[in-house]
DNA sequence: ACCCAGGTGAGGG
DNA sequence: CCCTCACCTGGG
């Protein structure tokens, strides 16, 4: 049986799922397949929403409702961007992109192991993890954990990061609701005592988790982008990219983020694949 | 056999 | 702050 959740005229959940959040959803024709709530769903857009196979309570479809961040004002968001002129250009291509309210455990185990890393390993990880540990395994399984357990979900280097971080939590030592009350800047902070968390990640945990839409995560795809598009091509440092960031989107950055994620990410594949083809020709 | 991949931490200006 | 370097490991 399935049921329907409305959504804002804008919204695209193909974008919403596919522009690096999260790492847990599978997309097949049309069909987005994951876990929520430690249940297998389906999710399709339809015309009427979003068709929602696997949960029936509706405390569960609400809390999807927001995790998928279906209310999100896209039309006054995307008004605005386009006050830039570069992403005027770009936002045809990307729009309908929401921030999503993940769960901010969650959140910040997938993106410790993002670092230094690729997409299909990062959820492949992600997989074995919740393999081993029977659904998303929480601070307390994780701080418990034996380090062979963790080495044989491909962790690497990162597995005692993700122990430290699990028992500080686990331990009390860290409060993960502290960063939500508290303004981006200290938030920021405070995420950035836990091991294996620099500003990148740190980042992607306040704008995807704790809904702190000036966050600006800046990651390689995002610095040439920058690089290429408001900086004339120029190599910058980090830093340089964050200052322009934040002059410009202010605290839209975060969303200006996604559509200049989404959007390089999407010409940088398209360019390979172009490559790739015009090099099986001439090698024929 | 290599090379790369959504950074981070350590060490030294 | 800025710079440099090493880094688990699966998939090209």
């Amino acid at each position: 049986m399935a049921t329907f959740i409305p959504v804002s005229p804008l919204y695209r959940l193909d974008r919403t799922l596919s522009c690096g959040q999260a790492f847990r959803w599978r997309w097949e024709d049309g069909t987005a397949t994951g876990i929520f709530a430690g249940r297998p769903v389906k999710l399709k857009q339809e015309r009427r929403g979003i068709r929602v196979e696997g949960l029936q309570e509706q405390a569960r479809l609400t809390a999807l409702q927001h995790y998928l961040a279906v209310d999100e004002p896209l039309e006054i968001i995307e008004d605005r961007l386009r006050r830039d002129r570069i992403l005027r250009r770009i936002l045809p291509h990307t729009t309908g992109i929401a921030l999503m309210r993940q769960d901010p455990w969650e959140c910040l185990v997938s993106f410790v192991i993002s670092a230094f890393n690729n997409i299909p390993k990062i959820e492949l990880t992600l997989e074995r993890l919740c393999r081993r540990f029977g659904g998303f395994p929480s601070p307390g399984a994780l701080a418990g954990a034996r380090a062979r357990d963790l080495r044989s979900c491909f962790l690497g280097y990162r597995a005692p990061y993700l122990s430290e971080v699990a028992r500080r939590i686990s331990a009390g030592e860290f409060i993960l609701s502290e960063p939500a009350d508290a303004p981006y800047k200290e938030a920021r902070r405070l995420l950035l005592t836990l091991p294996g968390v620099g500003h990148k990640v740190a980042d992607c945990v306040l704008l995807f988790a704790y809904g702190k839409g000036e966050a600006f995560p800046v990651d390689v795809w995002v610095k040439r982008a920058v690089e290429r598009w408001y900086l004339g091509g120029r190599p910058a440092t980090e830093k340089r990219i964050r200052e322009v960031a934040r002059a410009r989107f202010g605290s839209l950055a975060g969303y200006a983020q996604q559509h200049l994620y989404y959007y390089i990410r999407k010409q940088g594949s398209a360019e390979t694949r172009k490559r790739g083809k015009t090099e099986r020709e001439t090698t024929q």
